[in-house]
DNA sequence: AACAATGTGTAGAAGTTACTGCACATGGGG
DNA sequence: CCCCATGTGCAGTAACTTCTACACATTGTT
C-alpha cells in the first residue's frame, strides 16, 4: 500500500484519534484551516489507496481509518530503514540508541522494556506500558 | 531545509557513497535505468534545495553532497517522531525497543552501545567518543 | 411551499516531481 | 578543417498533491 503523504497523514491522525467522523468534523479538528472540498479531495485519495473506509449515515458520509496507526508508523519506519539501514529496523534502532543522549536511568528503562517485550525472563513484569501515548 | 523525495534520496545515496561525481557517473551507479536529462533534473532540484553543490571541471560538472547522510537521516527520523511520537525521537526509540523482538544478546549489545554513547559513569568509559555530529 | 443550513459532486488550477526530446557547445582524432 | 563523442541547456509533458469555485441535493424550520 502506497506511502502516506503529509496531508494524508494529517487526516489519518485525526481519524486515529477520534474514530469515525464526517468531513466537517474532521475540519473542526484540523490543526490548520482547510476548506471542505480540499479536505474531501484528500479523503478521496485515502479512499482510493484503501487507507480509510466510509459509510453513509443520513446524507453525510462517515469516514473511518482502515489502516492502523501502528501499521502506518511501522511502514514509514521500515521505509526509512530501507534507505539508511540496509532495510533493517534493528540496525536503525541500534543507530538511534547510539546517537541519542541517554541517561543511565533511560538505559535502565530501555532494558526493562526490551526484556518485557521479548517475553523472556523479565524481572518485574509490571505495567511497562509505553505505547504510542496519545494523551491528547 | 525541505525534505528529500524518493528520487532525490536515490541520488544522494550515490553521492554519499562515491563522493564527487559527474551526472554520467551517477547514472552508471544508479540502481535502475535513468536517462541523463531526467537525472540532471533531479540534480537541479537538489541544487536549488541546497543539498548538493557542483563545480565545473573541464566541460562537465562534478556534483557533491552538501547535506551529510547522517543529517538527512536524523531529519527524516525527526519528522517521523513529529508525526507519531509527539516530536520526541526518544519516545520513538522506546517504541521501537518495545516492538522489536530482541534477543537477550541484542539487549546486552544495546546496553553496551547506549552506555558507550552516553558516556555514563556506571562502567568503564573507554571509547566514549562515537561521533560529533554538528548541524550542517 | 420557500428558505437557510449542511453536505455532496464535479471541474479545474497551481505547484512539484519525474521524465523525454532535441538543439547546442566543446574537445580530440581523422 | 571536419566529424563525432561527451556533456550541457532548454522546452515541454505527465502524474500527483493540494486547493478553489460553484452547482446540486437533502433536511428542518417557518
Amino acid at each position: 500500500m502506497s506511502q502516506l503523504t503529509q496531508g494524508e497523514l494529517e487526516v489519518m491522525q485525526i481519524l486515529w484519534e477520534h474514530g469515525e467522523l464526517k468531513p466537517s468534523e474532521i475540519q473542526d479538528n484540523f490543526p490548520r484551516s482547510i476548506k471542505n472540498p480540499a479536505l474531501r479531495s484528500v479523503l478521496g485519495v485515502l479512499l482510493d489507496k484503501g487507507h480509510v473506509s466510509r459509510r453513509q449515515v443520513g446524507k453525510a458520509f462517515l469516514y473511518k481509518a482502515k489502516t492502523r496507526r501502528e501499521s502506518a508508523f511501522r511502514s514509514m519506519l521500515g521505509h526509512l530503514a530501507d534507505q539508511f539501514c540496509q532495510g533493517s529496523t534493528r540496525a536503525l534502532l541500534f543507530n538511534l540508541v547510539q546517537s541519542e543522549k541517554l541517561s543511565a536511568q533511560d538505559i535502565a528503562e530501555l532494558e526493562r522494556i526490551a526484556k518485557a517485550a521479548s517475553g523472556t525472563k523479565s524481572q518485574s513484569p509490571k505495567t511497562t506500558r509505553v505505547k504510542s501515548q496519545k494523551g491528547n
